[in-house]
DNA sequence: AATAAAATCATACTTTAGTATGACAGAAAA
DNA sequence: TTTTCTGTCATACTAAAGTATGATTTTATT
């Protein structure tokens, strides 16, 4: 931030010198006068936009990220129908939910209190009703299908 | 947008029309040349200034505003600094985007014409540097980091 | 040119994941 | 009360996934 002030303090000084110069050289005319203000005017108006973009560009693209992180994931509501139409059962759409938060079907099992092949049995029939034949899928299809946000 | 254009033209014009009128009422003593220099510098660069954000603000506002109605996975934008902060590569990147999609290696493999064993260094490595240890929890990772979608 | 970093592949091995099949108990629906 | 569905679990097997190690080749970087 200090270097883009820096720099623009420098690009004002030469600005003002290239105007002396031709001040000092074409000024003799008067009625030069007009394109001269005009001149002055246009640079520093392209210096203060050029100015004002670089100060603002930056804080821009972070409050976008904020705002696109903070949406979807908090207003979510499941399809239930849907659920019911695949004939997924509560204790496989748990399941499900575990596998896309990441889990092992070994850490599901320990959460749920029940042995590793329940937990296999569990997926398999949702990758079924899924039509996929892996977790990774599995999480793909039910997102796209709005089963999880 | 075109309002502001407007508006800024308008403001051209009466600022112009002020500085005539100084013009004619100063500038016979020739030594004042370079204060009214000054101002109109001044002057204009705060316009520019003014311009430029006006023009850059409201970009802000329809962007977020335009996030928040759309859904997060249309319009993302991944940071690449973290990226190379966290020293992933192209490929590895390439390859996690896959995995996100649900692929298995082997079908990575044949999708980027490598061989099984090159994805699966690839996907260690990986799952190294976002410090997880199964596919699964490496895309909840990134997507909770914003590396994707 | 020399060093470093990426990308490639292999072999060997361990660990999860997933499938197939059968079984049994409890709840819900017919 | 049967039948069906759901949830549970086991055994046995196949298929992926993941780790460790080492090697070769591009490709950047210095």
């Amino acid at each position: 931030m200090k270097k883009k002030v820096l720099l623009y303090g420098i690009s004002l000084g030469v600005l003002t010198l290239i105007l002396k110069f031709i001040e000092y050289k074409i000024f003799v005319k008067d009625h030069l006068m007009d394109i001269y203000m005009g001149a002055i005017a246009l640079m520093f108006t392209v210096v203060g936009i050029w100015a004002g973009l670089k100060l603002t560009r930056k804080k821009e693209t972070i409050v976008v990220k904020e705002v696109a992180v903070l949406v979807d994931r908090d207003n979510f509501v499941l399809n239930e129908n849907l659920l019911k139409q695949l004939s997924i059962s509560k204790r496989e759409y748990e399941v499900l939910e575990l596998i896309a938060n990441g889990m092992s079907n070994q850490e599901i099992a320990d959460k749920l209190f029940v042995s590793l092949n329940t937990i296999k049995t569990h997926s398999s029939r949702l990758f079924e009703k899924l039509e996929v034949s892996r977790r990774t899928q599995a999480v793909e299809k039910a997102k796209s299908l709005g089963l999880i946000p």
